[in-house]
DNA sequence: TTCTGTGAAGTACTTCACAGCA
DNA sequence: TGCTGTGAAGTACTTCACAGAA
């Protein structure tokens, strides 16, 4: 049913960190050996992830570094510009905010929210912290300019997540990046059908990140090592 | 070939959360129907996730909230300490040292290493950031004792990831979870055959934690929603 | 000859259907 | 009757083997 696997886009976007460290090495050529075994998978792989978005090689020779690396930025959608709002500027909100590398993508912090009064007002990287009250008006405001809000970040304790994504979703936004340690679900009532996403959320991507959860896994297979498989992110 | 699915554990740490969230709301019994719908998967995939460990229900009647949380953290080995040092004590790793939850499962930082002359000294919750020199010395001298290192956190820039797992592995940590944006090579020489870790590596855990990605993939979803599929962490 | 691109085969994971027990 | 536990069926993903282009 699904035409391409969701860990075949994970392991582009590894596929494109790879490219990019040997352009900045000024390797001009690579080959699916070359970027399996830096990627940690087989050739067969990598051949297999590409070829679900065309043909980037050319046979006998291999990859173009530059080319390819283009490529995946087309596919992967980094040629253009994401306008990001962070909800929640506490410690996590904070380390979001300032870690280097997001603008690299041409991922924008447009907007910062919470709902600690005394946050409010507060400026990072001369970007003032509004009062959460204040998303909705945002979001649509900028809805059809350059500044137009593409996705929120949810940052906030998880007893709020879920209300936060809600906030989001109304808000108009058409993806989440969840840093809270819960599963959002992907519903507007407490307790809706089973499986079946309210209209408004049908059109909203999630995505998760959760660094406990990571911590958690590495426990089990310390103590598991024998079920010690590769994996991705994904991770994740 | 491997027995248990890796995805599956991420479902049971998700499982988890949900059990501490229903206890925490003084419900006692839940069924594979009720955690199914809260963790956004099957039915069927809840019972199948646990079979592979045990039989923790009644036919019946479901679960026991209390008894199959207690046997979850037994299985992903929560019930005991993990002593942990972290890598890199910049924004990413004070962010990690101050992030609330870890502790809740006994996952204490024992030791905070940089390279940074400016920072060696300086105390987070009253543990001192050390240079990264001595983190040899004091994993080892920790070794049979209440303080034996468990696992090291990677927090450092990407370019010097590779080189930090390096002494985490010769310092003799069993597991890694790695923050930065690199994939790390289970081996020691810089062009090693392939596939083939060297033996110190070969049981060394290793875990990825990458937002970045999470951003990407988030990116590639939003422009192609048809692709849209549900999905656990991370893989980060 | 080399290394990509890809249908086919193999494997792993998920879903199903129902047996089994309270 | 109700809901778990689990072999069997179905599906998705990975690996393979080789055709095909430079």
């Amino acid at each position: 049913m699904s035409e391409i696997p969701t860990a075949a886009i994970s392991r582009l976007v590894t596929y494109l960190r790879i490219l990019e460290q040997l352009e900045g090495q000024d390797v001009s050529r690579t080959s699916s050996n070359d970027l399996a075994e830096r990627a940690s998978v087989t050739p067969f792989q990598v051949r297999k992830d590409l070829a679900y978005f065309g043909r980037f090689g050319t046979r006998g020779m291999g990859y173009t570094v530059p080319l390819l690396k283009r490529e995946l930025m087309r596919v992967l959608g980094l040629n253009q510009t994401w306008n990001v709002v962070i909800l929640g500027m506490g410690r996590l909100g904070h380390a979001i905010a300032n870690y280097p590398g997001a603008n690299d993508y041409r991922f924008q912090y447009v907007g910062l929210f919470d709902s600690n009064p005394e946050l409010i007002g507060r400026e990072v990287h001369s970007l003032p912290i509004q009062h959460v009250s204040r998303l909705h008006d945002f979001v649509q405001g900028h809805a059809h300019t350059p500044q137009r809000v593409d996705m929120g970040f949810i940052a906030v304790p998880p007893e709020h997540a879920q209300a936060a994504a809600q906030n989001l979703v109304e808000a108009g936004v058409r993806g989440i990046l969840n840093f809270a340690p819960i599963v959002i679900q992907p519903r507007t009532s407490e307790r809706g059908d089973i499986y079946e996403p309210t209209d408004e959320w049908k059109n909203v991507v999630i995505e998760n990140v959760d660094f406990l959860a990571g911590m958690k896994r590495l426990a089990f297979y310390i103590l598991n090592p024998h079920l010690k498989l590769s994996d991705t992110e994904e991770n994740t």
